[in-house]
DNA sequence: GACCTGCTGCGGCGTG
């Protein structure tokens, strides 16, 4: 610690709390944190690889700062994205603030509302909390929130990049604005990131507008080892028999799962088969063989429709000492909770990102010395004459070969930081009033529509518009003296405390089993008694579905498939879509498959030089003609749409777009892709004019037609990247 | 053919 500047920044007393622990150096992250936070003058981004000691780069010198003070009644808000995580955060902390004689305050939907009330009496110390329960605290407490939060000194936000981009992100944004213009002053505001691509757009969060005075601190992920191979395996092609009903269930999971078992047995790891359903599908194969093979069952479930009992378990078997559980799950195991280092990770087909395969693959070998390990396993269909084109250029395994070397190069998506969010604004718009016991609309344009505001990009012309149409619906009531208050349904959504999330949720059955519940399943699944399911790692047959109480009773038998989970696909970035191409034309060769993967990426070059795929941008494949662009999805769906509003019917379909040739040859099509080129990109409200469904976020349903289509399009479609496309390729379609 | 996250106030009742 000796040649440590940073050390002797810090508060005695803490000082000598570091040497108890027997810490012999500050890591990277914190040495070089701790002057730019302890004075507590400027925004701060700290990023850094997981496990860095980003928490404590911010609280070491934030609590140095509230000690400065006689008495020290200071206060931090560290904001986490999860509960789990202040959890963890009370406990770590807890320890070092006992001897400072600084409290801390976890509080979320789980605390007791007397824990709640006693903080409110004296608040100080450091209150870690969660973006809806913060919100609850402007709606509810609002008159009081100058006076609650007068001492505060900082807004820590933790595992910031997980906001950026969301619904969540820009409600955070906003509740951070409105405490700064409560206390009509700037609170300094802290990031902690795992590493970022793009530090100046993280910045841009964390500040809008003012992303430039942001200091940064990136100490870089530590490059180890990474030792990863890419398996293949084939689905033989079983004619199907006459009288079968339904699909078929495939046999070469169990050939996966086969292979899993004997590497993975005796260690940590986690395996991730991208979906719920598989999820449970790969946990009952791995146990089945643990049975078969008279050993106890080592692989654990984890997913976001398990009961919170399950979900524990499956935390604890992975962070006991004797260290040989593997956990089957989805992104739950992604994020921040603390499950210490695991052994290697399996991921089943392509990830949904680069950036999510990236966090994936840092859970592995944190240990000193240790490589991490990587296994990606890929599942073809057998090619017949009746193949789609899919199948033949094995799209899924070269998706899944582009992503793991783009990983490797440490490549991966930047956040989408367009998205106009205008769905928040209804919301807090809604929370501003009860906030403020009613806003004039000129005040409440420019708290969250002006200069440094999170919705600067919304004009005076669209908000009036807005405030009419929210009026239309009863939200909200104009007062004769230009007071703007809830109206009668706005009164009832806003008191209810569904209100608080910014983001919208699926409703759900629950699923409980001799009055123990195992967690939840989505509304759209169609279950009837007698219905044998997976869950849970076990099956279940169902006894009653009771429709009024949203819930299914089930008893533990044998035999059942995977349940259904519904939901969209995953949007695939235009690098992964170059990247697959290079792979395609032998200009990139993994060097990471094995001799079944190698065989794949030799067929689907084979595929690809067959259909001239270089040239040749529009296949014929029957009732339909596909069109290859190799853009990622926001760019495909741009053209899909200016597809539609010509008359053609057409879908998003993997590289490319299937086009319905209906009354129309190949050559009509291509001539109107000709025709399309020439022409300039229509305004998002335009191109979207008939668009049906467009409703994506909580509070769309309450925006007027045009806002909600402009809302929709900065955050799905890129309209300029389609238009560069076409004007350079879809002549050569005709 | 995807995944994840979150939630208050208050009245009524029983117990120490």
């Amino acid at each position: 610690m000796s040649d440590s500047k940073s050390f002797f920044l810090l508060d005695e007393r803490i000082r000598r709390f570091i040497w108890t622990q027997g810490w012999d150096q500050l890591r990277p992250a914190q040495e070089a944190a701790i002057p730019l936070i302890v004075e507590a003058d400027r925004d701060v981004i700290v990023a850094a690889a997981t496990a860095a000691g980003k928490t404590e780069a911010a609280m070491l010198p934030a609590l140095t700062h509230l000690l400065r003070r006689e008495p020290a009644d200071g206060l931090v808000v560290y904001v986490s994205p999860l509960k789990a995580l202040i959890n963890d955060q009370f406990g770590r902390l807890e320890a070092l603030c006992a001897d400072l004689d600084i409290p801390v305050w976890p509080w979320h939907g789980d605390i007791a509302s007397s824990q709640k009330t006693r903080f409110l009496k004296a608040p100080r110390g450091v209150l870690l909390i969660t973006p809806e329960s913060l919100e609850a605290l402007l709606v509810n407490r609002g008159h009081a929130i100058a006076g609650t939060l007068a001492r505060l000194a900082y807004v820590v936000i933790d595992e910031l990049h997980s906001f950026i981009g969301s619904e969540r992100g820009k409600q955070l944004q906003s509740l951070m604005h409105r405490i700064d213009l409560a206390l009509g002053r700037r609170v300094p505001r802290v990031g902690l990131s795992a590493t970022l691509g793009d530090m100046n757009m993280a910045a841009d969060f964390l500040r809008p507008g003012c992303g430039r005075g942001v200091a940064m601190v990136n100490s870089g992920r530590g490059a180890g080892e990474v030792k990863v191979i890419v398996k293949g395996y084939e689905e033989p092609f079983v004619p199907r028999e006459g009288d079968a009903r339904g699909p078929r269930e495939p046999s070469t999971p169990a050939q996966v799962a086969q292979h899993m078992y004997g590497v993975l047995r005796g260690a940590n790891n986690l395996v991730f088969p991208n979906s719920r359903r598989e999820v449970e599908r790969y946990t009952h194969l791995l146990n089945s063989l643990c049975k078969a093979d008279g050993v106890p069952p080592e692989f654990w479930p984890h997913h976001g429709s398990l009961s919170k009992e399950i979900r524990t378990d499956t935390e604890a078997a992975l962070k006991r000492t004797d260290g040989v559980a593997t956990a089957i799950c989805t992104n739950t195991l992604e994020l921040g909770i603390d499950i210490g280092p695991v052994k290697s990770v399996a991921q089943v087909g392509p990830p949904s990102s680069v950036a999510g395969l990236r966090q994936r693959l840092g859970r592995s070998g944190r240990r000193k010395g240790e490589p991490a390990i990587l296994r990606g396993y890929s599942i073809e269909d057998a090619v017949t004459v009746e193949s789609d084109l899919d199948v033949r250029l094995r799209v899924s395994t070269v998706q899944l070969a582009a992503m793991v070397g783009l990983a490797l190069e440490g490549w991966f998506e930047p956040p989408v930081t367009n998205g106009a969010h205008l769905s928040t604004l209804v919301q807090q718009l809604m929370s501003l009033i009860a906030q403020r016991g009613g806003v004039m609309a000129a005040e409440a344009y420019r708290d969250l529509c002006g200069p440094q505001a999170p919705f600067s990009g919304v004009g005076k012309a669209d908000f009036a518009a807005l405030l009419r149409h929210l009026a239309s619906k009863d939200l909200i009531v104009q007062e004769e003296a230009g007071l703007l208050l809830h109206g009668g349904v706005g009164e009832r959504i806003v008191n209810h405390y569904s209100f608080y999330a910014a983001f919208a949720a699926e409703e759900e059955y629950r699923l409980i089993s001799g009055g123990r519940p195992l967690g939840t399943l989505p509304l759209s699944q169609a279950l009837v008694a007698g219905q044998r399911i997976l869950f849970a790692g076990r099956t279940w047959r169902v006894d009653e579905v009771a429709e009024k109480e949203r819930t299914i009773y089930v008893t533990q038998t044998k035999g059942g498939a995977p349940p259904l989970f519904t939901g969209e696909s995953g949007r695939v970035h235009t690098r992964v879509r170059q990247r697959m191409r290079e792979i395609l034309r032998g200009e990139v060769e993994p060097g990471f498959l094995d001799p079944t993967a190698a065989r794949f990426v030799a067929e689907a070059r084979r595929a690809y030089a067959d259909l001239q795929l270089d040239q040749v941008v529009l296949v014929d494949s029957g009732a339909q003609v596909r069109l290859f662009t190799w853009l990622g999805d926001a760019a495909n769906e741009a053209i899909v749409f200016l597809l539609l509003s010509r008359g053609l019917t057409a879908t998003l379909a993997g590289p490319g777009i299937d086009i319905q040739k209906g009354e129309m040859s190949e050559q009509g099509i291509a001539a109107v892709l000709a025709d399309l080129a020439g022409c300039e990109i229509p305004q998002p409200e335009q191109l979207l004019a008939g668009a049906a469904n467009i409703d994506r976020e909580k509070w769309d349903w309450a925006l007027p037609d045009v806002m909600l289509r402009r809302s929709y399009a900065s955050l799905r479609l890129d309209p300029n990247e389609a238009s560069a496309w076409l004007a350079e390729h879809a002549k050569s379609a005709a």
